[in-house]
DNA sequence: ATCGATCCTGTACTGGCTACGGAAAACGGG
DNA sequence: CCCGTTTTCCGTAGCCAGTACAGGATCGAT
């Protein structure tokens, strides 16, 4: 019954699971590589066949790395995830380490801004030969 | 007269300026293998000499890279400053072009950190198998 | 059967360094 | 001047996180 069951063992491609997720082609294959997606079964011919559960992991990956979380980070995650007894705290603390991660990287971020804000903003432009950026960047450290 | 004057001339190591500069002594060399530091004189022996010029020099690309200018916006100021006829209009052009670059990245940091704080937030911790940050990482799209 | 699209593999490249190994040079003390 | 330690020499390989390419093989549709 029920011949039309659409997704019933959905037989997808590298470059389906790629499209579909939104990661590069070539990435699937480099994941595998590194150990992040495991070896999928091969057709005949010797192409890789994805189902859903492995769409599920690339894409679960894509967004821990839109997140910003490093390779080795989300191979933690996967882990955890893998094991299948992870408990909240472990992925808080994870989660936390990270989140002051980014938030080390806002700060600089933010010094940064600043500090080309004001040399900018001390700049006539034109033809004058004098620059305040170029002399900032000749002064002596302080960043 | 005035045999004592200190710095007429003086003959520094990579080391030294690695040192004085703050900038790792193996990156001196890399500097000079893309160009960004002319070869500098050599000794008998064929040790590196270096001067005040090139103390300048290497102190304007640290403090540009701590500014966050890629090694090739860097080649861009070197050139408009070996130059000598930058006007500052052409420098404040590249500058405001890389103050937009890390007003994009200070956005895309401050989405991230906005994101990864409420996941946490959500968070009981401890021994529970339940975790929101698992369940959104594993939820469709939109960062 | 044929054709174009997709996939296969291994390898090389990016940026911005950093690290290594074995040999040669430089420097300081005696 | 000799000796021993430190520094530098060079080429090369590694890191992260992919991306790109060449030259074939396979796939699915006609």
């Amino acid at each position: 019954m029920a011949e039309k069951a659409p997704k019933q063992r959905q037989r997808m491609t590298r470059g389906v699971i790629a499209a579909r997720t939104g990661v590069n082609i070539e990435t699937v294959r480099y994941y595998e590589r590194i150990g992040l997606l495991p070896a999928p079964p091969r057709s005949e011919g010797g192409h890789r066949i994805y189902d859903e559960d492995m769409l599920r992991r690339l894409n679960f990956i894509r967004r821990s790395r839109e997140l910003g979380f490093t390779l080795n980070e989300v191979r933690g995650l996967l882990l955890l995830v893998d094991g299948g007894d992870y408990t909240c705290g472990e992925v808080e603390q994870l989660t936390v380490a990270h989140l002051e991660e980014v938030r080390r990287k806002l700060a600089d971020l933010k010094r940064l801004e600043r500090v080309l804000r004001e040399m900018v903003a001390g700049c006539q432009g034109g033809e004058v030969p004098e620059c305040p950026v170029i002399e900032a960047l000749f002064r002596e450290r302080r960043v």
